[in-house]
DNA sequence: ATAATATATTCATGAAAACGAATATAAGCA
DNA sequence: TGCTTATATTCGTTTTCATGAATATATTAT
């Protein structure tokens, strides 16, 4: 039971954001994304995990307001909402005593050869 | 079992800063702390918790390698590392809607006439 | 209508985190 | 030395989060 505990709304705020982020997985999706957007099964190619494990994350970085999802067809594209979340994890990584020269070479992700993705080969769309 | 997961070092790295700041008690301590230093006591005062729900806190926050502190007699004394922490939660607050000028205001806390702690009423420590 | 493909959601389980209570440790005072 | 004050730490319990597995939903193709 929580008591004894004043905590004012904008720390729950700030918490709530930054709980999302608390998590490898979260991180490594919106490094993924990046500044452009990327379909599910695209991440399920460049990041190699199962489907519903990625879905369960996305919905997550949903609820946090963190992602915004549009709807193609068949395909779901992702995109992050604002992109000083980035600049947060960037900020972050330098913290962390990282390169955030890895950061900014990830938030600009190319299409991946291997990828099967609309993104990555439109070609077999049209096929 | 953690299986068929490969999350880069540096995601891992990200989100154990992100995760010990994933919390709206700790985050209500690094703007009690702000700029300045403050001592157990004091954030007691302040924040009306258990002393004992603090400093598991505390702990959590010098584990995380947030916070620094130094002893002095009694007293304990707590500083935020590096400021660039204090930007990030700004920075989230911003993202979350907040306003940012509520961080910078809590950033710079000033002594409290309630507060019995050697920073507040350093003329009790001469009695 | 059915099947295939893309993706979301739910539920059960296990692990991690949060919290309370009790206790231990350190420093200063009488 | 013993007491007081300041604070850390440990342990048990509860709550929350992460994950796997199964399943549901949406869209397109046949």
């Amino acid at each position: 039971m929580k008591t004894n505990i004043s905590i004012p709304q904008f720390s729950e705020k700030i918490a709530a954001t930054l709980q999302a982020l608390g998590s490898p997985a979260r991180i490594a999706i919106l490094m993924a994304i990046g500044r452009g957007e990327a379909c599910v099964c695209h991440l399920e190619s460049i990041l190699g995990w199962r489907q519903a494990y990625l879905s369960q994350h996305l919905m997550a970085l949903r609820k946090a307001e963190i992602l915004q999802d549009r709807r193609d067809g068949r395909y779901i594209y992702y995109r992050i909402k604002n992109e000083a979340i980035l600049a947060l994890v960037r900020d972050t990584a330098t913290l962390s005593g990282l390169d955030p020269q890895i950061v900014d070479a990830l938030a600009n992700p190319q299409p991946d050869s291997a990828c099967e993705c609309p993104y990555c080969a439109p070609e077999l769309i049209q096929l």
